[in-house]
DNA sequence: CCCGATGATTGACC
DNA sequence: GGTCAATCATCGGG
């Protein structure tokens, strides 16, 4: 009784084994599935935790393009610590999923066994039930790396918000910026080469660089009046500087000056540079009664910080309204130090703006710089450069 | 929280 | 492609 039973089993069994395989034989693994492994391998999420290293760091580094190295690598590290948790996850889960289905797989082909001795299971529908099995948790697996990939893209994303976030440059950055602008303020266009020294002196990037040009120009022409002082202590600085450094011209903080051309306001040579800067800093006129004019030269100083500064244009050439008319060039001497000189700087009454007056005994004319016109007053402060034509 | 400063983006222009 | 001009979005000081 009990085999003739069993062959008729195994008759219908046939017949439903053939209509299952009908219904559950499906294409190969979407293409899905391929992207979402794939990206996850990009992204270094498939790979096993690896301390501080993976494809993460390339993905953080090609995010950032510049911007405070140490903000960046606050991000960095950040974007790490979250992908990471994400990795963390996804690998545990994965874990779960594969140890389930092993675990159910085991449990269902044990039971198969089980019941092969009650009634037919050829090892092909074992095989079969088992690739169900395999079917059903690898949707599951899809789905986790289905959200896997979106926590990845969301995390990608806000990182990439965040290269987009606005960080202020450094005061080191900010500083070679400002630098070049007023001393380039003739034609504050830097070449291509400056760009990246600038760039390079300011840890910051060659967009960024133009960016912050592009923003200055224009925030400078439309309101200079605001950017006076900046322009004060900046020219003023760069004056020290070339001092500090050894003279007229050196150029001592500014990259590769590239000619500001016939065109612009000051037709300069770098030598020429240092000389507005000077200017700016403090423009000359005659002195006071009580003097000779060859012997005093009042220097109008346009903030109580500029007072710190004529010690170092001492010794330099510059302009002098002379016999309050004519102007000459003239260089001042080494040292303001009493007696030679007397110096009263800007007081509260008269505000900001006061007069350093410096009775300089060895003040002498000296020989006007070649190519340079031998009237019109020196430049009091800083001229606004023409937009157009462009000299680059 | 407000507001000015400022870095970044975008579209037009040359 | 570089620049201008307008605008956005965030920062940071008061």
């Amino acid at each position: 009784m009990k085999p003739a039973l069993f062959s008729v089993l195994c008759e219908i069994k046939e017949k439903t084994v053939l209509s299952i395989h009908g219904i559950q034989e499906e294409g190969p693994p979407s293409a899905q599935l391929m992207r979402l492994d794939n990206m996850l391998l990009a992204e270094g999420v498939s790979r096993p935790e690896r301390r501080g290293r993976g494809g993460l760091a390339a993905a953080a580094n090609t995010a950032t393009p510049g911007g405070c190295p140490n903000d960046n690598s606050l991000e960095h590290s950040d974007y790490r610590a979250k992908l990471s948790q994400i990795r963390q996850i996804y690998h545990s889960e994965l874990e779960k999923y594969e140890q389930a289905c092993r675990e159910f797989t085991t449990h269902v082909t044990n039971l198969l066994r089980e019941q092969s001795r009650m009634r037919p299971v050829s090892p092909k529908e074992i095989e079969h039930m088992v690739s169900v099995i395999h079917g059903k948790f690898s949707a599951i697996q899809m789905q986790l790396k289905q959200s896997t990939c979106e926590a990845v893209m969301t995390l990608r994303s806000r990182f990439l918000d965040a290269r987009r976030k606005r960080r202020n440059f450094s005061k080191q950055a900010t500083e070679v910026l400002n630098e070049y602008f007023y001393s380039h303020l003739s034609n504050p266009y830097p070449s291509e080469e400056a760009k990246e020294e600038l760039a390079r002196k300011g840890g910051i990037t060659v967009s960024q660089v133009s960016n912050w040009f592009g923003n200055k120009r224009i925030r400078y022409k439309k309101n200079m009046g605001k950017f006076q002082e900046e322009a004060t202590i900046y020219t003023t600085k760069m004056a020290v500087d070339t001092t500090k450094v050894g003279g007229l011209g050196s150029q001592a903080s500014c990259p590769s000056t590239p000619s500001p051309g016939p065109s612009g306001p000051f037709p300069l040579t770098s030598a020429g540079d240092a000389l507005i800067t000077l200017q700016t800093l403090a423009s000359l006129r005659p002195a006071p009664a009580g003097g000779s004019l060859r012997s005093q030269v009042s220097l109008r100083a346009q903030s109580k910080d500029a007072l710190e500064v004529p010690d170092s244009v001492l010794g330099q050439r510059c302009r002098a309204q002379v016999g309050g008319g004519s102007w000459e060039w003239a260089i001042l001497p080494a040292t303001s130090q009493p007696p030679q000189g007397s110096l009263r700087g800007p007081s509260d009454e008269e505000g900001p703006t006061g007069y350093l007056v410096c009775c300089l005994d060895d003040y002498r004319l000296a020989e006007r710089p070649q190519g340079h016109g031998s009237v019109g007053p020196a430049l009091p402060r800083p001229v606004p450069f023409t937009p157009s034509p462009r000299t680059q």
